[in-house]
DNA sequence: AAGATATGTCAGCTTTGTTGACATATTTTT
DNA sequence: AAAAATATGTCAACAAAGCTGACATATCTT
């Protein structure tokens, strides 16, 4: 360690360590700690899931994200993606390219305005987002193993509550 | 547009286009994307909702979790938090050193073990990590609006049960 | 014919993660 | 006391995936 420096030693008092919280940050109750840490923590694990499937491919959760929407609504345009995704096009373009070289996505010039480009998923598109898809619902599963119908509609209900009121 | 290459046209026959699937993904009932996309969609907005206050100190989201941390256990090491947050610590390094510089958080050496540095919040580390909880926390107890305490407890089930199991 | 729209692409930048290697202070073990 | 292990820091290089700005092309609309 070169710097030495600005590592505050013990006494409280002589150096402005006095300033620093010793206690655990309550909120005073008005914040929910359990929910945001409990939100953050099982998000991670969630999304860890389909990454060991991707690296075989060589791709990443940008490109999960695409291959799962596409096949979740073939036809979608270009246009359609980014507006789920809230993503630049510029973004989109780097991973949607590789799916498509790849030959998990492909396009086809929209039959009535030519200027669009539908995505369709191939059948090795469909088979990878099953593939990714099934860890993650197996995980779901596992959560609501113990839970009754009428539970896992509150679950629904919460992460519906969770998002941003739709644009339309 | 220059390469109008490798975008199929309509016949479906001649061109191979006959692999693409047209139908939606469904997974035969077996893999729930209610709830894969519902997280998907709840997290991104959940998070998004602090970027607005980082973005005043010139903070990203590791900043948000690191502060969010160690004011949630002040005294925590270095190590601790690499064990929180699952990354290296050359990731953690670059943006902690950012928050000791910027007066967000100090570094104690340990009282027993003088290798350690134990992590506290200051006054500003602990005000920034309420501010940035709050948003958030607004927004849980607006998906929690019209549930019982037994319905939020629900919730708690399912959070916990879709993280990896503790490892000690 | 002119303008708007959908898409693609080039270039460069940022944040946040990674690996590998090595330095220093301190504690533990031999 | 010497050696090894541990906690932390740091340098360098790289990768994924986001961003902005600018500009090109094909097609549709006015």
């Amino acid at each position: 360690m070169k710097g030495n420096d600005n590592v505050a030693r013990q006494m409280p008092d002589r150096n402005g360590v006095s300033e620093l919280h010793h206690d655990a940050m309550t909120g005073d109750g008005r914040i929910d700690f359990e929910i945001i840490e409990g939100f953050f923590f099982a998000y991670r694990d969630f999304i860890s899931d389909p990454d060991a499937i991707l690296e075989k491919s060589g791709f990443g959760r940008a490109h999960h994200r695409v291959v799962h929407f596409v096949n979740r609504e073939p036809g979608m345009t270009v246009a359609d993606l980014l507006d789920t995704l809230k993503i630049t096009k510029q973004s989109l373009a780097r991973v949607l390219k590789q799916l498509i070289d790849s030959g998990y996505i492909q396009q086809v010039a929209g039959p009535e305005d030519r200027r669009q480009r539908k995505l369709y998923p191939t059948r090795a598109g469909r088979e990878l987002a099953l593939a990714l898809a099934e860890p993650q619902s197996r995980r779901i599963a596992r959560a609501f193993e113990a839970m009754s119908a009428d539970e896992r509609q509150v679950v629904i209900q919460f992460l519906t509550g969770m998002q941003n009121a739709k644009s339309e």
